[in-house]
RNA sequence: GGGCCCAUAGCUCAGCGGAUAGAGCUCCUGCCUUCUAAGCAGGAUGUCGCAGGUUCGAUUCCUGCUGGGCCCGCCA
């Protein structure tokens, strides 16, 4: 609405002039859409914004304002002066049709902006730590990172998706043992499984597997190499698994970090030694602790044990200067909220490290309750039937898991019903959305099968789309755009999904009006007004497959019917 | 005890400085000879958790309180 902006602009300089209104500043215009739709298409609170400065009654100013702005013009069709002193306007119809010429010559790249203006941008997430299957949280921060990235890239950012594996420490050496002792068991020695060993299922399947492969390594090799053999074993198996979950789930990374290369690269160290030389390193009891308190965290962190090993945290400072190093300009980590608490302590890192804690953001995904038929399912206990994102996947399949999990905000708790999921009403709103753009191509197919030829071009006369639902939609796709925008700023992907929704269901009501009203069908014997017609249909379809890839659904051309689901 | 998140219709949730607070489910009433009824139209339902504060204006921002979740390790 840059043309809408220009026009206020003008009219507040007429005022000024006038000496109508002072002006000593300019205030910023904001436009929004009115709740209702009497309110007109657009308006603004410049009016109210103004009136203490001015020292004058809101509504006054507001009208004052008003008055200036020529109607009608090729943008406005009125202007008028409601409530406590909104100024509301009535668009030209076919000033918001133009939009679809712009729509259909950007086609995919409609709603590309140059917000991030190129800034790299790293998007860290999932990086579960190859001991066990992804569970359904993981599968929400998955899901949650990649759709951010998709708009952030949408919204001019270059970004990279980013895994970091824990393959050092302790619990590749667990992960080993934990092998390693059913393997005896499966010898038939009789073994105490300790509780901090890793108690899945998957543990015997992997030990199974390495009997068959090696049956004489546990006699030859010590004990520690072969636990050691082990848990390399087991950590690449797994992590294949994760890998191949993640592909099922639409999910992809560019680049798979090993912590283990920042410790061979000596990098850990050297963060270390930095944060040293800078005095936010200090030694007591026999430890190195990070002087985090410095930068705001309630008390200082361990940076390496008394053992002599560095803690998780070290490594951690170390991974996010390499970041850094690398050249990103902003560093988001996709975290579970029960990583809440190293969110201060990492800013505090980030400002020890000689970068802006602006620059990196620690987004937290709140708990995912699984339930079936309004029953939680426990996720604590191994019987939990759905723990893992791969059975979840396998009931409900992708596009209804990826939906489940980017239609609620990331930062509030979600219900995630099983049966919810699998049903194909509006309480699962994804086939909603792809009904309608799958409706859209069967218009399309109908329009080929009796001889109707589709051209789409800007030639198309815009003035056949007089009923007020196409200019209607037409603004709702023009604002597209702003919803990206908004979305990327807030890191929200969930409000494309409510965008998607609204936008499904203005076309089905508008395509349903076609049931009882001549004028509302698409098709017919007036080609010229079919091509119009079918035009805004494409645009609407090319909007609808848009969103959904943001999110990372299909865009299909037609439903499978209800019964063969 | 401290920190973070949540609290909006019977249920699940949007909205997050503006005009009579929205959507779906649920409950009623209609709508398939004609582009997919996985749909549409209409109706019903609210002290926006409580109490203060900032503001011309607060569900939205701030403070306190209450209730629920997560976290507070020389674990990762």
């Amino acid at each position: 609405m840059k043309e809408l902006k220009t026009i206020i602009e003008s009219a507040l300089g007429s005022c000024k002039k006038e000496g109508l209104l002072l002006l000593d500043e300019t205030p910023e215009i904001i436009f929004e859409t009115p709740k209702q739709a009497e309110h007109g298409d657009l308006s603004t609170n410049v009016a109210m914004l103004l009136a203490k400065a001015e020292k004058k009654a809101p509504r006054k100013v507001a009208e004052d304002i008003a008055a200036k702005i020529p109607v009608p013009s090729a943008v406005l069709t009125s202007v008028s002066v409601a409530g406590p002193g909104f100024i509301n306007f009535k668009i030209n119809p076919l000033y918001l049709l133009n939009v679809l010429h712009e729509i259909y010559k950007k086609n995919e790249d409609y709603g590309s902006l140059d917000f991030g203006g190129g800034k790299k941008v790293q998007v860290e997430f999932v990086s579960a730590n190859p001991t066990g299957p992804l569970h359904v949280g993981h599968g929400r921060g998955a899901v949650y990172g990649d759709s951010l990235a998709r708009l952030l890239s949408k919204a001019g950012f270059k970004v990279t998706k980013e895994y970091y594996l824990n393959d050092a420490g302790v619990q590749m050496q667990t992960l080993g043992k934990s092998v390693w002792l059913r393997m005896k068991e499966l010898g038939g020695e009789k073994v105490e499984f300790p509780e901090n060993c890793y108690q899945g299922g998957y543990i015997k399947d992997i030990a199974k597997e390495v009997l068959a492969l090696r049956p004489r390594a546990m006699t030859i090799e010590s004990e520690d190499d072969f636990i050691s053999f082990c848990g390399k074993y087991a950590g690449e198996k797994i992590h294949n698994e994760i890998v191949k979950d993640l592909e099922d789930c639409g999910v992809t990374h560019e680049v798979f970090f090993y912590e283990s290369t920042l410790h061979k690269k000596g990098k850990v160290q050297a963060a270390m030694e930095f944060l040293e030389k800078n005095g936010d390193a200090y030694e007591k009891e026999g430890a190195v602790w990070f002087r985090s308190t410095k930068y705001g965290d309630e008390k200082d962190r361990v940076l390496k044990k008394s053992d002599g090993t560095y803690t998780y945290f070290a490594a951690d400072i170390a991974y996010h200067k390499d970041k850094f190093d690398r050249g990103f300009d902003k560093v988001i980590d996709v975290w579970g909220a029960d990583h809440a608490g190293h969110v201060p302590r990492m800013k505090a890192a980030i400002a020890a490290i000689g970068h802006n804690p602006k620059d990196f953001d620690a987004v937290l995904i709140q708990l995912v309750n699984l339930m079936r038929g309004g029953e939680l399912i426990s996720m604590s206990t191994r019987s939990a039937q759905y723990e893992t994102l791969r059975s979840l996947l396998d009931e409900v399949g992708k596009d209804v898991c990826r939906y489940f999990f980017l239609m609620r905000s990331h930062e509030a708790q979600l219900d995630f019903d099983i049966e919810l999921a699998k049903s194909q009403t509006m309480e699962n709103p994804v086939y909603y959305i792809q009904y309608a753009h799958a409706r859209i191509s069967s218009v399309f197919a109908k329009a080929v099968e009796t001889g109707i030829k589709l051209k789409f071009s800007n030639k198309i006369d815009l003035n056949l789309l007089n009923l007020p639902d196409e200019a209607q939609l037409a603004k709702f796709l023009g604002e597209y755009p702003s919803v990206i925008k908004e979305s990327a700023a807030r890191l929200e992907p969930h409000r494309i999904s409510f965008y998607l929704l609204e936008l499904a269901r203005k076309f089905q009501s508008y395509y349903t009006k076609g049931k009882k009203e001549q004028a509302y069908r698409f098709l017919s014997d007036n080609k010229e007004l079919t091509a119009a017609k079918c035009y805004l249909l494409k645009n609407i379809q090319i909007v609808l497959k848009n969103g959904l890839t943001l999110l990372g659904l299909e865009a299909p051309d037609r439903m499978e019917s209800k019964d063969e689901l």
